[in-house]
RNA sequence: GCGGACGUGGCGGAACUGGCAGACGCGCUGGACUUAGGAUCCAGUGGGUUUCCCGUGUGGGUUCGACUCCCACCGUCCGCACCA
């Protein structure tokens, strides 16, 4: 055995072990129960950061703890590697896109095989590869097949010095990252996916995921957002048509005094054209639709009257209807009742405006039509102004009024969700060309199945406006229609990544299948994936997105799950000096300075101690230090032991230790347990890391205070061999060195989970905390099975208790066995 | 505004079901070894007026007993934000 602890040469030469044993690699059947693990996948940016150390070194703990536990883990890595900055690297440094992303992807995985992550990498998957994406393509047709997916004109950001659409992403503060000039909304054409389809399951089944935070679920119920109402049509006063409008709050319907529509609501022209107020109206809806989105909702809320009225279904009012800017289209029906006495917003519109305020829910004790109002009452009451609902509670009310809108065909019972449609295309190159072509005589044409994959053409230019090069790509373009044979052009818009990135969890269940997306018994036999590991910034999208496709899978029958992740963990940030790394703070570390200086085992195992996973956790270099220099004391108490450890044979009779070497062997078996149930129900990685280290401690305490010729061999043998084992999937290659050490060939990593022995961690005494009114009067030391009132009398009898209860009156004496004992005077 | 999380030594954090507050690590202090120490080892380390008292953001409550449960407030962070 080396006497110095070398982490560079002990990596290196486990790392080129394992790879050529294939340590890692999954079979897809046997006799053990399955476990999947996956951490999300990164974007090959180019180089590992801290955040991505973090994800991935808890992950391979999960892992690597699984498969000692007897299980068959899944624990696969790929890449999300269509994306746009490959496009931007285009342009500004003249390099390929693919070859950029090429370069990185081998250049990161360099990095994730040097932090020792037990990865099976023949399971590896790129979502920029044909054989991937062509089944992206694959799942864009299934969904185009059973109508979950189509065309419809929407708003889009787009920047008139470039010339081109821009993703959200790279609109910063409603200018183009790129030229920095204002982005104007256009309305084009736009790919959807029918997500609103599924939004009633993917809230109801919220509910199965008992595994994943709270805070995720609670986030995701509010973003689906449903709320339940009445939609109500209302006629414009001298025209052939209706308004209908959403609302929660039927029951204030005879509280309404003016309606507004959203400026582009299909209404708002009919309604003006020819009359007086056409030009104000046309003005403000131009300048309102030419806002971005933030500029929008931010913006005070205007309007304008349009001259029409529309008549209230129930007492046949003549209403005044206006245009508003914070109506929003996309949301209910685009238009809505204003009740200024119970609706906030509707109260600073029409205070604003002058018009009418006229309250019809009265609370208890208060006369809002004689005291006014200074703002919305929102609250609850009885009907008043309401025609025959007058004293109705307002509860009753809502579902009596919408009774009595039903019956005259005037409205109905209506759930309406937040949810919007699933806006999927961009006009971007580095991304899954979009399955379709546009034929004149036979419009829009799916690309056949056996025609797949559409190639992502390598051969373009690129713009140094940020135009996507498909546009302008006539060998891509120009087709043939796959139904009648004849001219057709291509689609160019490309899919949004988080498509790529919906279904990969089923990819690595057989990475390799060319007969479909993934082999369908291989998925049964992996999935649910029974741990997801990442970082909360993806718990809306990517999580949503990637249940909404599992759920559109089960549907089709290609998976049997309802939900593709059991559990879920989300991970904390890594932070330095209070805020998250960036370049832009220069308070970015280098996971491959770390490593250089102290190994991947000393990373890993600061990442995992200095804080639980689920915080943000802020790194210190001393911290750091401080875990390498645990790993040299580790490394020097078996350099300093090795020889009378190294032929130790195994215990005989563990009941028979006594003294020290029992109290060793009982610390030795505690510690298995603290580890075990830390790693297992709390992913405690800090508090299991720190039981280890107690361990270590209590060896070195062994070996200092016990003569060598006194010591028992055998035992401190086993505690040598528990930390290594306990250690091992935290600190993957040091222990490998050392297991090695102790004899063994076989990795340590294929050996079983260590199990304590019952026996050995029973305490034969306890120490008991004497309480006088809850105050610690004296410490004492008692057989652990000592009766209840035995202990009383034990602690009655201490000289300090005696002290502190002398002239008063013991009221009761509480007795926790194990714990304490209480003693109440007065 | 709504929703959620969190406030514990000089610092990161422990305390799992209400039962010894501060495990483990960092830092700091003193000592040993040493030509040397930013290596290693040993001892100490919440505060104070030190037989005892105070102490988990603040104030109250429940309890024999509260970091833990309840109420109110203060502060920090995160998410959503005109959703009718």
């Amino acid at each position: 055995m080396q006497e110095r602890y070398n982490p560079k040469n002990i990596e290196q030469k486990w790392q080129k072990k394992w790879e050529e044993e294939n340590v890692y690699y999954t079979p897809d059947y046997s006799e053990r129960p399955k476990y999947y693990c996956l951490e999300m996948f990164p974007y090959p940016s180019g180089k590992l950061h801290m955040g991505h150390v973090r994800n991935y070194s808890i992950g391979d703990v999960v892992a690597r703890f699984k498969t000692m536990q007897g299980y068959r883990v899944l624990h696969p890595m790929g890449w999300d590697a269509f994306g746009l900055p490959a496009e931007n690297a285009a342009i500004k440094h003249g390099v390929h896109p693919a070859g950029w992303t090429w370069d990185n992807i081998s250049n990161m995985k360099k990095q994730l095989k040097q932090l020792g992550l037990s990865y099976d990498w023949e399971r590896e998957v790129a979502t920029c590869h044909p054989d991937y994406y062509r089944w992206t393509q694959w799942i864009f047709l299934k969904l185009y097949e059973q109508g979950k997916c189509y065309k419809k004109t929407a708003s889009v950001n787009w920047c008139p010095s470039c010339g081109t659409v821009l993703a959200n992403e790279q609109v910063i503060d409603g200018a183009c990252e790129r030229c920095d000039s204002k982005v104007e909304q256009r309305q084009l054409e736009q790919w959807f996916f029918r997500i609103t389809d599924y939004a009633e399951r993917l809230l109801d089944d919220l509910k199965l995921l008992e595994g994943w935070p709270e805070k995720v679920k609670v986030m995701q119920e509010n973003w689906i957002g449903r709320s339940e109402g009445a939609e109500i049509k209302f006629k414009v006063s001298g025209l052939d048509e209706e308004i209908e409008v959403f609302t929660t709050r039927p029951d204030t319907i005879y509280g309404v005094t003016y309606m507004v529509l959203a400026p582009e609501h299909p209404l708002v022209q009919t309604i003006i054209s020819g009359t007086e107020y056409e030009e104000e109206v046309a003005a403000f809806v131009k300048k309102v639709r030419n806002m971005t989105e933030l500029a929008r909702t931010t913006a005070e809320k205007e309007g304008v009257f349009t001259g029409a009225h529309c008549i209230n279904p129930v007492n046949g009012e003549l209403i005044p209807i206006l245009v508003g800017n914070y109506v929003l289209l996309e949301y209910g029906t685009g238009a809505v009742m204003g009740v200024p006495a119970h609706d906030q917003r509707d109260f600073e519109f029409a205070t604003k405006y002058n018009l009418p305020i006229r309250p019809v829910i009265q609370p208890e004790g208060i006369d809002l039509e004689k005291e006014g109002l200074e703002k919305a009452y929102t609250g609850e009451g009885v009907l008043i102004n309401s025609g025959e609902f007058n004293g109705l509670p307002n509860k009753k009310a809502m579902g009596e009024i919408v009774k009595k809108l039903e019956k005259n065909n005037l409205g109905r019972r209506k759930v309406n969700y937040r949810l919007r449609d699933w806006l999927i295309s961009r006009q971007r190159y580095w991304g899954t060309p979009i399955p379709i072509v546009y034929c004149k005589k036979c419009g829009t044409v799916p690309v056949p199945e056996d025609q797949l994959p559409v190639i992502l053409p390598t051969d373009v230019e690129f713009d140094p406006s940020g135009k996507s090069p498909l546009v302008d790509n006539d060998s891509f373009i120009n087709t043939t229609c796959p139904k009648c044979g004849g001219e057709a052009k291509r689609e160019t818009d490309t899919m949004d990544t988080f498509i790529d990135s919906s279904w990969y969890f089923l990819r690595y269940t057989s990475p390799k299948e060319i007969n479909g997306p993934w082999d369908k018994q291989k998925a049964e036999r992996w999935m649910p994936v029974d741990q997801y590991i990442g970082g909360v910034e993806h718990a809306i999208l990517h999580l949503l997105y990637s249940r909404f496709f599992t759920k559109f899978f089960h549907d089709l029958g290609l998976v049997n799950v309802r939900e593709p992740f059991k559990n879920l963990l989300t991970q904390g940030m890594v932070l330095k000096d209070g805020a998250k790394m960036s370049k832009s703070k220069g308070n970015v570390v280098s996971p491959e300075e770390i490593i250089q200086k102290y190994g991947a085992d000393t990373a890993r195992l600061f990442i995992l101690f200095a804080a639980p996973p689920e915080r943000d956790l802020e790194w210190s270099d001393r911290g750091v230090e401080g875990c390498n220099r645990f790993l040299n004391r580790l490394w020097r108490l078996y350099y300093t032991l090795y020889d009378e450890i190294k032929d130790a044979p195994s215990l005989e009779n563990p009941g028979k230790l006594v003294g020290v070497h029992e109290e060793l062997r009982r610390i030795t078996h505690q510690t298995i347990k603290k580890v075990t149930e830390d790693i297992e129900s709390r992913f405690n990685f800090n508090t299991a890391i720190s039981a280890i280290m107690e361990l270590v401690n209590a060896v070195y305490t062994y070996r200092d205070k016990v003569p060598q010729a006194e010591r028992n061999k055998s035992v401190l043998r086993e505690a040598l061999e528990i930390t290594v084992l306990l250690l091992s999937p935290f600190a993957p290659h040091i222990t490998e060195e050392l297991w090695q050490a102790l004899g063994y060939s076989e990795s340590v990593h294929r050996q079983s989970w260590p199990q304590y022995d019952e026996k050995a961690i029973i305490e034969k005494e306890v120490t008991i905390v004497v309480q006088v009114n809850g105050k610690v009067r004296d410490r004492i030391l008692v057989p652990a099975d000592i009766s209840t009132d035995e202990l009383k009398k034990h602690a009655l009898e201490q000289p300090k208790i005696q002290k502190a209860i002398s002239g008063k009156q013991v009221v009761k004496t509480i007795a926790v066995p194990g714990k304490l004992v209480n003693i109440v005077v007065k």
